[in-house]
DNA sequence: CTGAACATTTGACAACGTGAACCTTTCACG
DNA sequence: CGTGAAAGGTTCACGTTGTCAAATGTTCAG
């Protein structure tokens, strides 16, 4: 119990990285809320569209599911069950592979998922008050931070 | 079921700004992850974390803290129980009003947050691609989508 | 053919989160 | 005053997320 668990050397963190740190934060949160309240909107789960929004670039093994939102598999089960319920999904056998069962949007889910996505105005407002160059300039530093590290975003 | 439920008026989103709130997105899920993990590493749950968290700036009543967090006062009654049964939070009237309930964080529960904040070297490796004028520009921009935006990272 | 490894499911369990009902306290108003 | 509405917390019932361990069915190497 006396040291610290996972982490040891660690620079000591300079005062602007603390700050974005912190505003990153912020941001989290907020975005968090929002994302949540939309679907939530739509009767959905934050869990749920986020499967949903995984598939839509095309059916997807459960395995696959689990380890995109860093989770165990047995819960995309329960997620994936719910889902199937409402016809927004549905599971199909990899003919490659019997034991693996392909999840599949809908053409339900499909929309639901879109139309989601179309709702998520965050950071719209708050973009909004940067000029366009601005968010071009934020639009490469994002980048620049995420690459290499998000799988989930990576648009191939 | 053929008009969108809750918003309607909405700019068709230019291509910069889409591509950011994706990048957002990936960012958020990146950070999401850390932080539960780091909250998991000190035997904490996220929603712990952000209550603990929230009481570095002093004792607050629960309905505070609801608001904060945008969820059910009834639902911040479990996670307070939680915490205090682990001796991270105290629970004391308010001499100025006998209804209110002022959760304060313990030393125990002062110095979980403060090294599970330390720990969070989240954006660290991401950020320590940029170069410091690169990361001043970030947080120039970031502070800017924020202010007036959140209650949470207020550093007043 | 056998056994190890893999993908999914099941079941038990804890934490989160909501909504409604309830108790106590406060406060405005007659 | 005293009464009733409103507010802060708690409790309960319920559904969803998440974990872990054990089971089932499938693949594949030897």
């Amino acid at each position: 119990m006396e040291n610290t668990p996972t982490k040891v050397v660690q620079e000591p963190a300079d005062a602007i990285t603390r700050e974005v740190v912190d505003l990153m934060a912020g941001l989290v949160a907020l975005f968090h809320r929002e994302y949540e309240e939309a679907a939530a909107a739509r009767s959905l789960t934050g869990a749920q569209a986020k499967v949903l929004a995984l598939l839509r670039r095309g059916p997807m093994p459960m395995r696959h599911i689990a380890q995109t939102l860093s989770c165990e598999p047995s819960n995309i089960t329960g997620i994936v069950d719910r889902l199937e319920a409402r016809g927004f999904v549905t599971r199909q056998a990899d003919p490659q592979d019997r034991r693996v069962k392909l999840v599949a949007a809908t053409e339900a889910g499909r929309s639901a998922s879109e139309e989601l996505r179309e709702s998520l105005n965050f950071a719209r407002e708050p973009l909004a008050t940067l000029a366009e160059d601005e968010r071009t300039t934020l639009r490469d530093l994002l980048r620049r931070m995420l690459e290499g590290a998000d799988p989930e975003t990576d648009p191939s």
